[in-house]
DNA sequence: AGATTACAAATTGTATACAATTCTGTTATG
DNA sequence: CATAACAGAATTGTATACAATTTGTAATCT
């Protein structure tokens, strides 16, 4: 029951970050209908400047608006999944050949301290944090790339990839992902960028591997597929 | 003077992409104001509707909002205009290397279609439609790369590309880029998947080369630059 | 009883009305 | 005459009212 009183400048920026906060951390699961009057009356605005966010989500992807049917927030495929990482892939390539150019003795610090935090994040089983640092480590390398353009498309890759492991990640808890970024702190400061790419290359690829992206379990999505079966054989089963 | 009678589902699709073609094709100049009640009574729809529109290609950053100031084309900063190529050469060099994985031998006969009209649009001097035909040319690359998020980033990079061109071309004209397309589908029919990736970074590289991107001019933007002399004289040719 | 259709409730899409802000041209003042 | 202050107009931001669409429920018919 928040009321608007941040300072009536800006709300739908303040509202945006609410919403996306609370997606980013599964406050907000993937699949839950984000009706324009509850966010409405939640914020203390009309249904106007809600819109205004959720057009904005939509277009980042992070919810999915259907004609009539309202905004629910979005539940990546399984292609979607992997476009995804492929992307960043190709994305955090340049980002971290251009990163290793440019890289300060002072951005190496800030990435370490975020790495320190990122570590004790998990160490107090604060998962979403460390999703959050882990994230914000991968930004400030774009930051530090220097392209805005880049920096904006991988904020957006980013979220999405927190959207997908939630939705997707298998038992295997990816706690071991830290190290990488440790390593690839210490090829971006011997500015060895060849190593450094290489490094992002096979961390990004082992966060997708530890993902159910087999075509089986899809759990919510594909219904067509899950109840194949039994469509086939509706007029048998038929009962009661 | 079009009045919406364009099936009353999809509006907003439509306008946005008769606003979006005005502007590539530049007859919505970079610059030029997007007032809300005079596109609203263009397409003879209201203002909401509008909005929507604007919001969304302020998403695409082909409009800047400025917020109480309205919408305006937008003008790219030579800063942006370098990230632009840089992000294109990044996610380009992605795009043509899955592409020589999946192309397929329909997909080249389309590509050589696309090479050829665009050829030909360069010959009959239609430039408009020469610069969309080759944005048409990538933007097919990366729909036979498959990867739909890599896809709609290159949307707006090669569309942010065409008003970048538009607004720092010098004067040797862009005539000389078709030729790079041609090689590429070679390379690309051969599965030569390494040379074809150096292709499209000369190609993009060429293209860049081919801009005034120097700090010097800006044209219409640094007012105070171009009238600097001017200003400085001020007083002296001060006449009726 | 089961299926289909008609109606009702809820939610989104669009238009309009009002409030807040910026811009412009005029007037007042040093 | 130049600068500053002000008032009006124009434009954007937000809220609300109405229209269109979808969805759930009940009534009707076979």
């Amino acid at each position: 029951m928040k009321i608007a009183e941040k300072g009536k400048r800006n709300q739908d920026n303040w509202i945006y970050q609410e919403v996306f906060d609370a997606i980013l951390e599964q406050r907000l699961a993937p699949g839950t209908k984000l009706s324009e009057d509850a966010l409405g009356e939640v914020f203390g605005v009309s249904r106007t400047v809600i819109r205004k966010v959720l057009l904005r989500l939509s277009h980042e992807k992070i919810v999915a608006i259907r004609p009539n049917r309202g905004a629910v927030v979005s539940i990546p495929s399984i292609k979607e999944a992997k476009d995804t990482f492929d992307a960043r892939r190709w994305i955090e390539r340049g980002v971290v050949r251009r990163a290793c150019e440019t890289i300060s003795k002072a951005d190496i610090g800030i990435l370490t301290k975020l790495v320190q935090k990122e570590h004790e994040a998990y160490a107090d089983n604060n998962k979403s944090e460390g999703i959050q640092l882990s994230g914000a480590f991968h930004l400030k390398l774009a930051e530090i790339a220097g392209n805005e353009t880049l920096q904006e498309y991988l904020k957006e890759l980013v979220t999405r990839s927190s959207l997908i492991v939630a939705h997707y990640e298998s038992n295997s808890a990816h706690t071991c992902t830290h190290n990488d970024h440790k390593d690839l702190i210490t090829a971006l400061a011997d500015g060895n960028s060849d190593k450094a790419v290489a490094l992002m290359e096979d961390h990004l690829q082992a966060i997708e591997d530890k993902l159910n992206l087999s075509e089986a379990d899809s759990e919510t999505n594909n219904l067509k597929q899950i109840f194949s079966s039994v469509a086939i054989n509706r007029t048998d089963v038929h009962q009661t």
